[in-house]
RNA sequence: CGGGGAGUGGCGCAGCCUGGUUAGCGCGCCUGCCUUGGGAGCAGGAGGUCGUCGGUUCAAAUCCGAUCUCCCCGACCA
């Protein structure tokens, strides 16, 4: 037998503990959701408020996670013909005021440099809000022919935005994230690195952060500043509101127009290119912790955690000879299997505080090995995602515990998914959306005419809007009417209060 | 930026209203012993100019003013 199920722990029969919750330091989720997650944030060591408004030092663990994401999402980005590069911190004001629109989307949330050592600069430096600007006038230099094109270039960079109210990872004055930039010949070779971008997020969220999310068109409302078109992926978290988890814009030719970035066609017609640009940031740390964070602490999907196995020696008797060479053997034989995994011998802890500590700390499988289970050459494994513990035999462990990650990583998406489908909605008319929005919140479907003056009363109204309106419309449902103004709905969307 | 709440050893708090011994408590931390299968026990110990600046007073954690930061609820945003 390789694998028994012994105990779910917590409740039932067989619980180890009834109704004991073992992570005793974290407020509960239902108590106060933002407490809750800010809690969980500092406790786990991913992260701590700086001396400077809205700041935040992004700790080792945090930052742990943030290297596994960047590392999987840059694999992806490369995937699909993208280069890294990098661009200047600093963009001269002029550049920003090229675009209008973007200068004024972005004006009242931008630092300035405005002296050099101790002299004041000509002119002020703009300490970036996003890299259109800088990034365009470059591209004027680099791009003269359809020979040149496409251009697809990625920036690992971080960003500054004087935003008034911050949270931990979800809106921080500075914080780091990932921005493409291409240059296309035609609007149809534009459009179509936007949604290509936009389903590589999805994917990446949906399997890496095991986070199901919808994507769809923004409304104009919305949009980027900037852009044509803004396409975003939305997930709702487990408080019943939306999070923006990634955006992908069609900035069609107003950056190209302005910063004169021209070609000549392949029928010899001066042109301009056409552009997109597209974002995720440490943002994504915020959702993982708010979709499958629990009263016990993180449960974080395998493929992002720092640590996915932590293995703990039940130090009894003379436990460094009889138990300790079996447990440095799991680590050794695990490590070369690829899988990140940490031996915690600490001989100033109990094995019930390291429970309790890597439970909060969200990894997702732990094993324990005691002389009992040397003697019988086993180990018990310990899931974080639906705390279960099982015995596994010790020779097949190096092919089991794959799997089992495997396993965790589908069962939090699943998990995730339900939740998703269970706090989606209808609503047909606005009486139900206001009803549906206080008592049930998530994400609600409703018909809407495109106006944005129905969008803005509706927000004004429940304090929701219209987070996505989404790409495949769902052909079977014949247009609706407008659920605020009662027109002939255009669009089927989706709704939420959102961060 | 509006409305509300809060800053006291690393963390969570009491003390403040009604100024006055050496500023307490729990957890954590250090040392030793003993322990370790779900956050052990005992003994000893370290650590605080009470967010910051200024004022009132013989005397300020406590009263007054300013300022910074955090949290919650709204308007703006990845």
């Amino acid at each position: 037998m390789d694998r028994i199920e012994v105990a779910k722990i917590g409740d039932g029969e067989n619980s180890l503990n009834k109704n004991e919750r073992f992570v005793k330091q974290i407020t509960p989720k239902s108590e106060d959701f933002s407490r809750w997650y800010v809690e969980i944030i500092r406790k786990t060591e991913m992260a701590d408020y700086a001396p400077m408004k809205g700041m935040m030092v992004i700790r080792p663990y945090g930052y742990a996670i943030w290297e596994n994401i960047q590392q999987l999402m840059d694999m992806r980005i490369k995937d699909a013909g993208h280069e890294n590069a990098y661009f200047p911190l600093f963009i001269p004001e002029s550049f920003l005021r090229k675009e209008m629109e973007h200068l004024e989307g972005f004006a009242p949330e931008v630092a300035w440099v405005t002296h050099g050592g101790q002299e004041e600069l000509e002119e002020r430096l703009a300490v970036r809000p996003t890299s259109e600007a800088i990034i365009g006038s470059m591209y004027a230099k680099w791009i003269q022919s359809w020979r040149d094109l496409p251009v697809l270039i990625n920036q690992w960079a971080n960003i500054v935005r004087w935003e008034k109210v911050t949270r931990p990872f979800l809106r921080t004055t500075e914080f780091l994230w990932q921005e493409g930039h291409t240059a296309h010949e035609t609007a149809e070779q534009a459009q179509e690195e936007t949604i290509r971008i936009l389903y590589l997020y999805k994917d990446f969220v949906e399997k890496e952060l095991a986070i199901p999310v919808i994507e769809g068109k923004k409304s104009v409302r919305e949009k980027f500043a900037g852009a044509e078109e803004t396409y975003a992926i939305e997930a709702l978290m487990s408080d019943g509101k939306a999070l923006q988890m990634g955006t992908s814009h069609n900035l069609g030719q107003h950056f190209s127009k302005v910063f004169n970035i021209r070609f000549e066609d392949r029928e010899q017609n001066l042109q301009y290119v056409w552009q997109t640009s597209w974002g995720v940031s440490t943002r994504l740390i915020g959702a993982l912790v708010m979709s499958h964070g629990d009263d016990s602490g993180l449960r974080l999907p395998p493929q992002v955690a720092p640590f996915q196995v932590v293995v703990v020696p039940i130090a009894l008797g003379d436990w460094k000879k009889d138990v300790l060479p079996w447990a440095e053997k799991i680590n050794l034989d695990l490590r070369q299997k690829g899988i990140r995994v940490r031996l915690d011998s600490r001989e100033e802890y109990t094995p019930g505080w390291k429970f309790s500590e890597w439970e909060m700390r969200g990894v997702p499988l732990r094993l324990e090995i005691g002389p009992r289970d040397v003697k019988e050459n086993r180990c018990v494994a310990v899931r974080r995602d639906v705390q279960k513990k099982e015995i596994l035999n010790l020779d097949s462990l190096v092919q089991l515990v794959p799997d089992l990650l495997r396993d965790i990583q589908t069962s939090l998406f699943h998990q995730a998914l339900d939740f998703q489908r269970r706090n989606t909605h209808w609503a047909e008319d606005y009486e139900e959306f206001k009803e549906t929005i206080e008592s049930k919140k998530g994400f609600i479907k409703a018909w809407w005419c495109g106006d944005t003056g129905c969008e803005d009363k509706i927000k004004e109204e429940t304090m929701a809007t219209v987070r996505v309106i989404p790409i495949r419309q769902e052909e079977e449902e014949k247009a609706g009417r407008c659920v605020y103004c009662r027109k002939e709905g255009r669009e089927l969307v989706y709704f939420a209060r959102a961060y």
